[in-house]
RNA sequence: AGAGUAGGACAAAUGGCCGCUGCCCGGCACUCAUAAAAUUGAGUCCCGGGGGGAGGAAAGUCCGGGCUCCAUAGGACAGGGUGCUGGGUAACGCCCAGUCCUGGCGACAGGAAGGAAAGUGCCACAGAAAACAAACCGCCCGGCACUCAGCUCCGUUUUCGAAACCAGCAAUCGAGGAUAAAGCCUUUUUGAAGAAAUUGUUCUGAUUUAUGCUGCGUGCUUCUUUUUGUGCUGGGUGCCGGGUAAGGGUGAAAAGGUGAGGUAAGAGCUCACCAGUCCUACCGGUGACGGUAGGAGCUAGGCAAACCCCACCCGGAGCAAGACCAAAUAGGGGAGCGUUUGAGGGCAGUCCACCCGAGUUCCCGGGUAGGUCGCUUGACCCUGGUGGUAACAUCAGGGCUAGAUGAAUGGCCAUUGUCCGGGGAACGUUUUUUCGUACCCCGGAAACAGAACCCGGCUUAUGGCCUGCUCUAACA
């Protein structure tokens, strides 16, 4: 059982990460997130959250960027180890609550197959 | 009970599990410094424990300040702001207490509330006219043209006819001018009478029927000619000129209101009362202002959120302010050694040989990435006392209450409470339907909104709760 902590070290903290990783990823979009996946080469994974003023005022900001991350932490298996990604949310994701961002995530990274990606 | 009005406090609660945090404590590892070593100190990562962890508006960024850097002798202009009075404050465009005006039955609320008799300007549409007033309809006066009615005179058998100009003469007006004319315009003086008064001058009124007479002229009156008559009074229509500002109508607003006198008709033209303006005196108030008395002049529209005038206030930029530490690379300054008398490198313990060879070593300061500080003890909060109507000030005691920087303060679950909808119901009301309600079951909802240097305000968004007061209705 793997920790479900949520470390600075997981997380991607500088700009120059989020425009490496927005560079060089590859962009897939689900219903209301768009998701970059980009190998990092450091053996472990980390995790940035992105959400655009359009997505709402800052309480639903704040809310959307809390459910990404509880997501992640409960949820560490279902990513790939030694990527940074990036999770941006879309229009209209103030509007999920944490069972609905689950399932839309689940059915993203659960049937990806990572090991394809070079 | 309903409607309204002013204010206050709060921002669902409890528990479980999993999380974030740069503060504190403890521990493993590593690095650096010190040292013979143990140790000690600092830092980084991780682990465990503890404590704290969003708001009334954190929002809009609209005012005002603190703080920081820059600029700055003093003054004036420009630009911006404020604008009833007194007080509060670090300061304010904020707050408190009042004055006046406006709205409301009232509790109460609102006011960008100096100057429009300093000047310039504007007043849409409508309307005649929107400000040195003007004149569409109306009212009044005069002239011209056309026309009608009545009365009377005269001529004529009756019928009928009142129906006009021209020419000349006279009279009138202080003078001149315009005109068809005047009560219009300009200018000057006393020419006739009376009254007041020393004079100057002022007022009133008359002359005065205001047009008349003559015709040997034409026309009409009669079939024609002669003769005669060719007047008076009142009205209508049109045009022209003037007077007027009562009335109508337009407008947000039309140069006070009512009544009487006055007049051709009218008018503050005159008078009385009322309203308003200004001035003076006294009384009350620190003051805005209020009260009383007297006087003036007879009326002065609105807009200053148009320019403007007056009084007062204001330097600029902002925590990405600003201060400090400081890698790599490039470049700057200084010093040492060195360019055939060879620094340094190939070269790894030293020396030699060989090769390459013009730079190389150290120090200093600027400065980028990055980091640290600024950074939360403050015009602070709570309780009590004192002064003050209050805003607020002050004293005593107690307290420490977020400091993040891709940006923390959360997620899931359960229970309880609140509200809404539906259903069922003992009870009350009613003939019944219905309505209200303690309670039970099911489903749903829970607002506005996230600190970013810190305060004081304002504005806007928003959920239910409590209290005072006002009005209305009902009961007693």
């Amino acid at each position: 059982m793997p920790s479900s902590s949520f470390p600075k070290t997981e997380r991607l903290l500088k700009r120059k990460d989020f425009v490496n990783a927005n560079r060089a990823g590859k962009k897939f979009f689900t219903e209301h997130f768009l998701i970059i996946v980009s190998r990092n080469g450091l053996g472990i994974t980390r995790l940035g959250v992105a959400v655009s003023k359009k997505t709402g005022n800052s309480v639903i900001r704040n809310r959307v960027k809390r459910l990404i991350r509880e997501y992640y932490r409960l949820n560490k298996t279902h990513f790939p180890r030694g990527y940074d990604v990036v999770i941006s949310a879309r229009k209209g994701a103030g509007e999920l609550n944490y069972w609905k961002a689950k399932e839309e995530l689940d059915g993203f990274f659960l049937e990806k197959d990572f090991g394809v990606l070079s």
